[in-house]
DNA sequence: CATAGTGAGTTCCTTAAGGGAACGCGCATA
DNA sequence: TATGCGCGTTCCCTTAAGGAACTCACTATG
């Protein structure tokens, strides 16, 4: 298929996307994550072809939300950790995990619980506003041109 | 292409991917957001060819994010509506738009702005625990199995 | 009444991306 | 010298995306 460049719209979430938006991209940053971090361990977790993971791994590292780096260089062996652009972009997992777990787990309930460091509990994500700590969603705000309008009325 | 299903997966991010991880599926979700709803409209704006729009507005029905509705029966016209599923699924939006700000955006600022309504001020999402309140990144977390298991160790 | 127009798709063709198996390369151990 | 492992790359096949043209149901215009 011939893909439209995402990354030149003036849309952050259009230009997001034009680093994770491929299928797989998101699942290998999850398992980088918890810590599958090696070619051959991600290519048999994920059952994904290992041409696909090559391409992905490089378009992520050549992006910044991974680095390639050696582990052992007498036979020369690398893995793939998270960048902190990568690390922060695991928020956006969550998210994901969030919204799976509430629509599309069903009777068998979610997969992987998530217990919070600071309070020790199970418990998800919950998006709030940076400025007054208040819940903030999708139908809790107004859209505003912004400097880098162009899109958008 | 043939495409690994990823709804079957025991992995919340996974289904939520075979929901909308399709390339156009999040910025179709996000142009009914803001308020394009009819077939036309959205094909020009995002500049999708009629084809794949048609299939994703399909998928995205099927699955219970968007609702077709007859907004004219004389001459028979439709359009997209979220559904609650779907509204909440704009979050995931709201996170990416987060980080394409922050990481993407570059010189000329983020394209468009967010204005809380319970606070009036512009601002961006914040992930916060759902129990203690606290920020909630993915390096804040623990994972471990919950009931629906079977992946992860 | 005939023509043009509109919204919402559908059909058809071309090109490129995903899947999968096989192969290559550098090195280490037997 | 042979086997094996980690990490890819190459090749071929199938399928999905792009794009333009076409359909269909109706409305408005001359």
């Amino acid at each position: 298929m011939q893909r439209t460049d995402f990354g030149e719209m003036a849309c952050s979430i259009a230009r997001t996307l034009d680093v994770i938006g491929e299928p797989w991209s998101p699942l290998v940053l999850r398992n980088i994550y918890i810590g599958i971090t090696r070619f051959d361990q991600l290519q048999q977790t994920l059952g994904i072809s290992r041409k696909v993971l090559a391409e992905r791994l490089k378009w992520l590292v050549d992006r910044g939300v991974l680095e390639r780096r050696e582990y052992s260089s007498r036979p020369p062996r690398h893995e793939y950790a998270l960048t902190p652009m990568g690390t922060e972009l695991c928020d956006l997992l969550l998210v994901m995990v969030r919204w799976g777990d509430r629509w599309l787990a069903g009777e068998a309930g979610p997969p992987v619980l998530y217990r919070h460091h600071a309070c020790g509990q199970i418990s998800h994500v919950e998006l709030t506003c940076s400025v007054c700590g208040e819940p903030m969603h999708a139908t809790d705000v107004d859209l505003l041109p912004g400097p880098g309008s162009a899109d958008i009325a």
